[in-house]
DNA sequence: CGCACAATTGAAGCAGCTCAAAATAAGTGG
DNA sequence: CCACTTATTTTGAGCTGCTTCAATTGTGCG
């Protein structure tokens, strides 16, 4: 149940068996959530944490006048409001994207087991800092980049980031979202995002269909988004690097 | 000297007096650095992380084709480089505005403190959450606003932080950026950075000049930035609010 | 004085936006 | 299985906030 918090946590290092063994109880029940509901909303003062364990969701907050900005996809694994443990009340919202399973852990729980496990109380830090890593490189894209760049560039990181999680298929992943989505997450109009898409399909380096995400050539989409997996920290890969994975002979693959 | 870090933690709550005394004596060295120097580079592995005592600095990255994307400016009581702390590699760097002195605490020390001083090491990680809650504030405003907004937005974030370290005089304070800085982290070019700052300054609500930012009309400013402090966390105010201080009856003050 | 850097202003161009509508897909009830 | 509804994708067309290029004006300083 938990075997998911436990892989996300060792993306930064191995845990001791105790501790472990700790991280196995951590997960006190399921919880199930329709698609397009609120995990929590800005302003909760939430009373536990929530951990993906199946599904997709996204941290966003809503300005004036309706618009919205979504600052990240957050996976399976993900601990999604360690700051409504640590800071208690939340300063945006994380939505799910499909229907998901969300494992709740008490913050009476979680407080004395990151006072007695040093290494999970690490881990989780680490995971924060990795979040911010996140949101900064989001950031330089918005700030920077083209709106074909942009979107090249969070296609690799959530490849990456779902692989290290074991839910890549050679090259392809699930991702639900819809275009409006990927434009409150990249800054971009629909339409926008429509006519880039359009364009990455047509410079053979991706497909985006039904939710699904095909990497025709990991390589290219890369240079496209000046990607640079290094600030994801995945120093441990626990699956063989795309690179050297998902070379299908007919279609264009990296190298 | 380490004043300023315990000021900095004590924004999150109060610690007990061991741990304060255990603060103290964790820089070590203090380090005086020239402006436009870099404090930390992407790709180091640091062994010490280095507190702001006196200064200003920003995180940035550089982009291919020379661009570069200001992340945060970073004030004193800021410690820089904590990510280096947990994740060994920098994945962006920091350097200085202004000439700075920074204090160092070596990682062998810091480690130790963080595994005997419970308060501490939650109050480091609540200072990197409010990092991310920066960033992800940032992300909103490029994603999602208007030059405009997003000068009036970052303006007043800036004067909150100062303020809650006792940096700010009457609605005003220092921040030695040139526009083209400014540019760089609101994602805008230098040209329109100026274009929007005359607009600001035409309207009565800052002014900007010799490195010192002037708020003339707070209410108004956080109304053009749609500025809502709560993602600071400043729930202890340790400076009276703004708007209960800086109304100085010639100019158009909050209200 | 003169260099170098920062701020300012003008003018033209464009990446991405908005508005609008059509085409496609995904239910849903009968 | 169809008729109807609603959401998503796609395409067209005109518009604009911001960019780029370029030149001018401070301004601090050796």
């Amino acid at each position: 149940m938990s075997n998911l918090l436990l892989r996300h946590l060792e993306q930064f290092g191995p845990l001791p068996p105790d501790e472990k063994r700790a991280l196995t109880s951590l997960v006190q029940r399921v919880h199930e959530i329709g698609a397009d509901q609120d995990i929590v909303a800005e302003g909760d003062r939430p009373g536990d944490c929530k951990v993906i364990l199946e599904g997709f969701a996204f941290r966003y907050k809503l300005l004036g006048s309706g618009r919205r900005q979504i600052m990240s996809f957050q996976i399976p694994g993900d601990v999604v409001d360690l700051q409504g443990f640590l800071l208690g009340e939340m300063d945006h919202s994380v939505a799910t994207l499909t229907a998901t399973k969300v494992g709740v852990i008490p913050h009476n729980l979680l407080l004395p087991t990151t006072e007695r496990y040093p290494f999970i109380a690490r881990a989780l830090w680490q995971s924060t800092l990795i979040d911010s890593a996140v949101f900064r490189e989001r950031l330089v894209g918005i700030g920077r980049r083209s709106a074909y760049q942009r979107i090249a560039h969070l296609l690799c990181e959530v490849f990456l980031r779902l692989q290290a999680m074991g839910l890549t298929n050679d090259g392809s992943y699930e991702l639900p979202v819809t275009q409006a989505e990927l434009g409150d997450s990249l800054g971009l109009s629909t339409v926008h995002v429509n006519r880039s898409l359009k364009t990455l399909r047509d410079d053979g380096l991706i497909t985006l269909r039904d939710g699904r995400v095909v990497i025709h050539h990991w390589e290219g989409l890369g240079a496209a988004g000046e990607f640079d997996p290094r600030y994801l920290h995945l120093t441990r890969r626990l699956n063989p690097a795309p690179q050297s994975r998902e070379r299908e002979t007919g279609s264009s693959d990296a190298h």
